[in-house]
DNA sequence: CTGAAAGCGCTTACAG
DNA sequence: CTGAAAGCGCTTACAG
């Protein structure tokens, strides 16, 4: 017994009114009496209209939809913000559509940027950069297009961005303060731009005390490798290790402990994104904070801003923890 | 400089078929030449295709979409699981459409379930339960239902999820046998199933060792009263903590250390999901695992065995850790 | 094996 | 203020 589907032809004939005008009743143009108005929202009510966005997309050009392309759901950075993100679009009528890169790449390739393209989005907000090669065709296909975490600037494109090379240089900053003097930097993908920056501000920091963070202090790792990394690390004589991000800093501190290690007294560890206080967790590891909600916010308003018409280029994240701090926890002396 | 859309029609022109052939060619339907797929697949390449699901959709009936109606991504449980899913539905061609209550209620309520479908998903998997009076409506929609996390029955709907009882004993047991003997249960919203059932495994745990779970230990929690309910729960003499998940339990450790209790001591704390694990953190909380990757796993293929036309309702959960298990960690004694 | 026509359910011009 | 027609880009019958 399934619901025969009700369309506006419906409700056309039980009002006595043409479609056309039924339709702008629903979608308050101008121009129609309030008699109209209140038959045509009984009517509605009374055969449980539901407009069809497909349709209503496919026509109007515009599918009140944001696709929203991540790496990673796990990591509580990007939930988080997601959860922040999506609640706030949907606030504002837009659906979100979620579309991962399914392990392949750190990049929106072709192949992402293609069934993205499928769906007819209103936007785009990304947590991935784009690949070289992509950009172009990105910036050709006409759909506001706003990368997330990452600057933007580097693409020619909107991106709303903390200081990564500040938030790299802050946690530097810290494990110097605590004494600690050997460095090493445990980084995700070697090749995406974030990574580097705060590999690089890590580095400063360390460089201006005169010490320097050798390439074989530096290891790029994904998952897989994960363990081999943590003996060249245990190996190594290095006692300041700042993490690309608190989930690579958890995998850290659980292997190197394995190994002996005395975290947080003999070795320092910092990670990134403080997903304790996302979780509202007890604080354990020393991490960077970047403002989580202040940031996802500031990535919700520039993608609707974009959106509304705003031709303006997104302003990088300005909110009210610009400046990414340190929390110090367990993971670090003092 | 917008790039000019690329249509069917325009495949058919440049390959003088009709954008019938191109369609079938393209959908792989039966009947075509090599020759004739071989130009269609040049032309597309050429011009650079990219069909508009929206209209595939509006005219075929099928969106390939799936929505997926959500509480609150930053809990380790939802999104964990829902990466799980949303990943395993794109490799099947879905793509996924986020729905959140956004913050009003646990339940499926109409608003939520009229967005839901005026984007016409081919199926819908839902965390949330249905409200009452909106079983019949959804039942009636004639779009596939799971019920993902909770068990469908009572509502008479498909559902993907772990005995809760057992678990809720489990944790009654644990704490049992740590040595405990006042307990108490911090639950969640006191109307729904799930949170219920934990309950009712952890008081019938304890009856069986001949102490009751009295009604003056039982917390119902938001974080909105959350501080006031956990001075109830210092000022009593519980030692014996059972949270609904661990989100929850994360938030009491945290507030009782803050009061002076001595949390994996004086008083055992056991939380719900081992999110700990589903984030590769350290073991720091006891909880009960339901074996995480599974279950999403489960869950994704009941809904792609749905909407295959598998008639028959999916089996509720049945994978390697059917039954919930104990996790220790360092908030229970031994 | 291929094509001309109709139609999915809407919204957008355009008339009146 | 309201309506008849056209059309968004596809896929589905239906002919040939």
């Amino acid at each position: 017994m399934e619901k025969k589907k009700v369309t506006l032809k419906d409700i056309a004939a039980r009002t006595g009114l043409s479609v056309n005008t039924v339709s702008r009743v629903l979608n308050k143009k101008p121009y129609y009496t309030k008699d109209v108005e209140a038959r045509v929202n009984a009517a509605c009510k009374e055969l449980g209209y539901i407009v069809d966005m497909n349709a209503s997309g496919l026509r109007s050009g515009s599918t009140r939809t944001i696709a929203i392309l991540y790496d990673d759901l796990v990591n509580p950075f990007y939930s988080y913000t997601t959860d922040i993100i999506s609640k706030r679009f949907e606030k504002s009528g837009y659906n979100s559509i979620m579309f991962s890169n399914n392990d392949r790449s750190p990049y929106v390739d072709y192949e992402l940027i293609r069934s993205v393209m499928a769906r007819k989005p209103d936007g785009i907000l990304s947590f991935l950069e784009p690949a070289e090669d992509m950009v172009e065709f990105i910036k050709n296909a006409g759909i506001p297009f706003i990368i997330f975490g990452r600057d933007g600037s580097p693409y020619g494109m909107a991106g709303v961005a903390a200081d990564e090379v500040a938030g790299g240089r802050a946690a530097g900053e810290h494990l110097l303060s605590c004494g600690y003097r050997s460095p090493a930097y445990l980084g995700s993908w070697h090749d995406v731009k974030v990574c580097l920056d705060r590999q690089k501000g890590f580095a400063e920091a360390f460089a201006a005390a005169g010490i320097p963070l050798t390439e074989d202090r530096i290891f790029y790792v994904r998952e897989d490798d994960f363990s081999a990394v943590i003996d060249c690390l245990a190996a190594s004589k290095a006692d300041a290790v700042f993490c690309f991000n608190d989930m690579i800093a958890f995998l850290a501190i659980e292997a190197l402990s394995a190994r002996g290690v005395a975290i947080g007294k003999d070795v320092g560890v910092v990670g990134y994104d403080n997903v304790q206080q996302m979780l509202k967790m007890p604080r354990f590891i020393t991490t960077v904070d970047v403002g989580g909600r202040d940031f996802a916010e500031c990535g919700a308003e520039a993608m609707l801003a974009l959106l509304a018409g705003g031709e303006e280029a997104p302003t990088p994240y300005a909110g009210r923890h610009a400046a990414p701090v340190i929390v110090p926890g367990q993971t670090t002396r003092r």
